[in-house]
DNA sequence: ATAGACCTTGACGCTCACGTCAAGGCAAGG
DNA sequence: CCTTGCCTTGACGTGAGCGTCAAGGTCTAT
């Protein structure tokens, strides 16, 4: 498979491949002219890099599985380093989380403030609606209703 | 007041106040001498910067608030334009909360099978510990709990 | 007069994950 | 032979919000 393959196969640009090789993250077999040549446990590679990318991980946080990956093991997280990657994370994602609660917060509260000061709040309906219903704490699982 | 000034009474940098100008968020009077003079207005201008940064706002999300203020408004968020920024960016912050809820879940799960593939899960205390504790859903108002 | 502390503009550096040329080599079809 | 389509390396651009010199002007104290 040559890296146009990949790419087409991975949903991703040759660039990106070869970008990842730059870092370190993908190796490549070459053929006598040159070309890259790539097989299956490089596209499961590309993969799982992907995966991780939509979780929120940079590429070098990627690394521990993909070095779990090209040590043989079958999963990339099959390997302890991984798992400390998960790990922290998720640490990280929870205190995003914390942090963005505040913010809400905060901003609920300057909106309503600003909306208490505004004039008059009853000639609405074309620029201004509050853009608040009952929902006072954050959406737990439901995006905000559009109106 | 002169621009070093400014940068210390405002907890800040020359530096940022000069990029502030040449963003169009900030205008300085001029001294004889070439000197920027600030007044306290300029200063609540810059408060006013820093408090929406906080909330994750681009200096480009500040403009409706500076604009607002040098229009004689005593608060930055006295005009219309200032509230519906801060109703888009609630927006943003809500599908971020859910974006990052589902990140989260998805981490669970996937620490939750990789440590049950972990050979010896038990002999832990050195490397791994699970960095799971009961706390199934977001960690609403609380920070992770550090062991 | 000179050192030191301020100020001025200008311009490059930084992070991240690539996008986007540029200039050229390789292989196959017509 | 020539075009077409793939491939190669190299190098600069992107966005956000500044940090960090560089080279020089200004003001104050000694």
């Amino acid at each position: 498979m040559r890296i146009g393959d990949l790419a087409k196969r991975a949903g991703t640009t040759t660039r990106t491949l070869r970008f990842y090789e730059s870092q370190g993250l993908l190796t490549a077999r070459r053929a006598s002219n040159g070309y890259r040549e790539y097989n299956d446990d490089d596209f499961r590679l590309v993969k799982e890099i992907q995966t991780l990318q939509s979780f929120g991980f940079s590429l070098d946080d990627t690394r521990p599985f993909v070095d779990c990956l090209r040590s043989g093991h079958e999963a990339g997280d099959d390997c302890v380093d991984s798992i400390e990657t998960y790990q922290r994370k998720l640490a990280e994602v929870d205190a995003c989380l914390t942090r963005l609660d505040e913010v809400r917060s905060n901003l609920v509260s300057k909106l309503t403030e600003a909306l208490a000061r505004q004039p008059n709040p009853c000639e609405v309906g074309d620029r201004i609606a509050t853009g608040l219903d009952d929902t006072t704490s954050e959406p737990v699982n439901a995006a905000p209703r559009h109106r």
